[in-house]
DNA sequence: CGGGCGGTTGAGGTCAATCAATCAGAGTGG
DNA sequence: CCACTCTGATTGATTGACCTCAACCGCCCG
């Protein structure tokens, strides 16, 4: 794993462990908070693989990061993506079960999952980050199992739209695959469903990454 | 949500809050220890419900437990099936975000939600018990939007034969309906995978419930 | 201008879903 | 004890949604 310390990040903080860089929020009762220092990452860089040890845990700073599992054969499940704000890297024990890597360039708060797994006063809230999780995977489960492919593309657009904050418009960081390996399709399927979703006037694009949803609710509606 | 008092449990620790169930094995360190009172469940009696407030969390005694998820036009998705020292129904927050029946007559053991959640002394077999939940449910994910239909029941097979720990030999307790919406398959697909592969001479059957995992390695195998 | 990469579009194939019939086992009643 | 019924499971035929393979497009960047 290798790691450029972010350029942007005054050096003394981004390296001296003594003057750690906080994330944020201290305030938020289930804002985990994390000391440590901030690291860079380039586009497709992996910031920890499958079996690797599990010695830290991560925030977003700025950026997108997503977790996966690969099968023997290179098919990929994406268990999720990382948006700022968000922690990950949070494991059951000191070995990793999925591989994290970089979607676009990203900043994180890297802090020991020591510091964090130890710290009593995070109990409660290191437990909600885990149910929260739980939630997310197994609604992802519910969407793979039995979801059609419009409905898929449907859901993933409105989770990520609410998570962005951005009203009815975003700004997609990851690349068609990626969404097909989070969603269970194919790339092909899901250019074709977004292409289709624009001709029946559910969204608009604007470029490929670029997406406004012109209508949510019908969007909505699509999910059940 | 109707329940019996189960009729083989002494009536005095049935129904007394204050000489309460213990659950067993304190000592293991992972074991959430839940004081609370048994109660008996007919097959396919409901739990609890989508949207119910949150109260109780409950531990197999005896039988077995799905719990799931339903599309507004009837699809389902089973999150996860439960086993006898199985602990399940805990929320992020007071509402129930899946419903949970048993799937056989089943004994559990009810314990208030405060009594566990509020418990410091739980604090980190709580949050392993979510990481664990969470693990299993990114297994599934990777199954559900990766795996072909004979992938897919093999690794169910082979999950369940390790869950309930009598070798090679196993006896389903749900029906090929369940194992379908667990799998994210229909009831034919399962049924035909399942003949299939004892034709390959992979499993035996013995009555559509009993399974002997007669090659569990050619199984390991088609999961990669 | 040319090359490369990500995305889109098209044609055809495949695996699992759907629709439908039959079968097996358990319980019931004559 | 044997028909009868009911439910769950199996099997068969067909369909269809998504995958695969392939070509093409468009944008970015040298």
């Amino acid at each position: 794993m290798e790691v450029r310390v972010m350029p942007t990040q005054p050096l003394a903080i981004a390296r001296t462990p003594f003057a750690p860089f906080r994330s944020p929020e201290p305030s938020a009762s289930d804002e985990i908070r994390l000391v440590g220092v901030a690291k860079s990452f380039g586009r497709d860089q992996a910031i920890y693989a499958e079996g690797d040890a599990a010695d830290f845990v991560y925030k977003v700073i700025s950026g997108a990061v997503r977790t996966f599992r690969v099968l023997a054969d290179g098919r990929r499940q994406i268990s999720d993506f990382y948006l700022p704000g968000d922690v990950f890297g949070v494991e059951l024990d000191g070995e990793r079960r999925s591989g994290a890597e970089a979607i676009c360039e990203t900043v994180l708060l890297v802090a020991r999952r020591s510091a964090v797994a130890e710290d009593p006063a995070q109990g409660q809230r290191l437990w909600r980050h885990a149910l929260r999780q739980l939630r997310r995977s197994q609604d992802q489960a519910l969407t793979l199992g039995r979801r059609s492919a419009s409905e898929r593309v449907a859901s993933f657009l409105l989770d990520l739209a609410q998570r962005l904050g951005s009203g009815d418009e975003l700004e997609l960081p990851m690349s068609r695959q990626d969404m097909a390996d989070y969603l269970g399709l194919t790339i092909e399927t899901v250019s074709r469903t977004v292409t289709q979703m624009q001709g029946g006037g559910l969204i608009r694009l604007a470029g490929c990454r670029r997406v406004q949803l012109t209508r949510p609710a019908a969007l909505t509606e699509l999910c059940e």
